[in-house]
DNA sequence: CTGTTAGCGCGTTCAT
DNA sequence: ATGAACGCGCTAACAG
């Protein structure tokens, strides 16, 4: 009981095979009789048009692909089920590729992307900016093969292609008035993505806020950190430093656990030290106390991704120019800062 | 500088098309000469094969589709990160669809998948107890397909695949005696999902641990609650039948939101309740007090997954009869509960 | 009304 | 050493 292929059916009555895709699609040049004949049959006998073939016909696979650094990041996800919603209500399927940071992978997926098996690509590239001089190529050789790509949150101005990004310099900006708001004047960063425009943006908007107050921006109070290094270390020799009133944590678990060490060290939050997290996801609702975030709005970036690569995919003919989308943050105020 | 196909590039060196699939593929049966322009030729102008036409020849397309029923919930991503890693390590990709939980699309989405885009389908169906009887019927046509599929987490007896399965009878079995060997004896299930094979399972297995210890099952102990429902109405009824002295919650989010509420009506935390989470993901490790968790190992199912269906489109001859593979749970202390 | 032909892009005999 | 011919499964233009 393998698959039934159109040449079956027609070899079962005896018809050519032209005849019986016309049946099949209720062509008003094929007998009734006939055509009840073929489509029973066909229902009865579960008949699927063969997708590899209509693909290779129709060049286009209805298919996105999806390329992501990490899956076990919340922010990922919810941007991935944005634009998984949009895509599905379009009916494209969407083939989910991580990359684990690794520019490595980036590149052989991509490359398995560029050979027609999708119709489009969404990306957030792993890719750090100093690496990316030497990247930019296997991204832009995508455009060579006609295949669109819109690049969302970590992009590069090497590239050109759509691009969704999100405001971090207004971000930056923002949080760091709410802490000034709030009477909190000594402003640490902690960012767990040092080498990435996105925390460099967002570092900008502190300075910047610091500016017009006319404050002393002290670069020792910005500090990055990684996995594998000490967190705990780190913040001492911050908290040692300075009496730190206001800590801006560029990622939401490292929020998490900056806030347990601060309270652990005896820190009363938010009145001895307020804390500001980025990435707004599941975590920092339901700690104690529940923490003040910016939110990035995940789902609505995917969606919105989704929609203009999926227009750029069907409407290929009006070369319009690239756009760049910039989302909006917003802060979401609970309770690790000092109510205004 | 669209697409290069074999044709093109025979018709630039004017020979046959044979002759350059020849060269590109090193067949010995081909000039050096002739291979060395061809390739260098080929390499320059970014030849790729064009998957779909290979596709098409192969009758596979080295990719699996993933069907979970809910990408926020973390244990499901945990799990598709198993399997996308594992699959990629075999030079498959994944193409992920989300249900909703609704069954519609969830058919909907199988049917799109039995047509050959994929070469295996991995689900988690989205169908209740229920819902299955009408539903086993479109799992199954899967297997008429010839594509395999192997079903984790919400399984049926109503298909016949491989599985790989959560012990949960074992896992309420293990938390209750939890409960019970810390001296907590009157012990209430919260479940919001309720007419699963899952939440069913767990409940027995708490059942069972009741009764080695020959203590009453009360079946007001059990409560069901869904999204829409108010948790802190559940509770409050709850708190007020009895006194409480263990909580098992069937699931990560509400368990933490239980807490949050048990905590907010003065109980402590887990002096006065102790509290039972499921699935391990990562709200429970930071929330205060951090929570017991009985832990899923989504990553390894996902792996499990991964190479049952992978050997299974690999090695199709061989038809092995079809395995249920169950993996055990463990149970992660931490703060939530009375120490042993 | 039905069939023939051609072609999507590629791989594989089998001739030459 | 090279190429013609066929097939994968389907659609579409064109004949009959």
């Amino acid at each position: 009981m393998s698959k039934l292929t159109l040449k079956e059916i027609a070899a079962h009555f005896k018809v050519s095979i032209a005849t019986v895709s016309k049946a099949l699609k209720d062509s008003h040049e094929i007998s009734e009789e006939l055509k009840v004949k073929i489509k029973l049959y066909a229902k009865e006998n579960h008949y699927r048009p063969n997708k590899l073939a209509l693909n290779l016909f129709n060049k286009s696979t209805k298919t996105i692909g999806v390329v992501i650094p990490n899956i076990l990041n919340y922010f990922f996800v919810q941007v991935l089920y944005g634009i998984e919603k949009v895509a599905n209500e379009k009916g494209y399927s969407i083939i989910t590729c991580i990359t684990n940071q690794s520019l490595e992978k980036e590149t052989k997926t991509l490359e398995l992307l560029g050979t027609g098996s999708v119709d489009g690509v969404i990306i957030s590239s792993a890719a750090e900016e100093s690496e990316l001089e030497e990247h930019a190529e296997h991204l832009n050789e995508l455009s060579e093969n006609q295949i669109p790509l819109v690049m969302f949150d970590r992009v590069t101005d090497l590239v050109d292609c759509d691009k969704v990004i999100v405001d971090d310099f207004e971000a930056g900006y923002m949080a760091t008035n709410f802490f000034l708001d709030t009477g909190c004047e000594t402003i640490a960063i902690i960012t767990p993505i040092e080498d990435s425009v996105i925390s460099r943006l967002r570092i900008e908007g502190y300075k910047k806020a610091l500016e017009e107050k006319e404050m002393e921006y002290d670069e020792k109070l910005v500090v990055a950190t990684d996995d594998k290094e000490d967190l705990n270390l780190t913040l001492s020799l911050l908290l040692n430093y300075k009496k730190i009133e206001g800590i801006m944590v560029l990622d939401e678990i490292t929020a998490v656990k900056v806030m347990s060490i601060v309270k652990a060290r005896g820190y009363h939050v938010p009145k001895d030290v307020s804390i500001i997290g980025f990435t707004n996801g599941e975590l920092s609702k339901y700690v104690t106390p529940s923490m003040t975030m910016v939110s990035q709005h995940g789902k609505y970036i995917g969606e919105t991704v989704s929609k203009i690569l999926i227009d750029r995919i069907e409407n290929n003919g009006s070369n319009k120019p690239f756009e760049t989308k910039i989302v909006k943050t917003s802060l979401v105020v609970r309770d690790s800062t000092i109510k205004l």
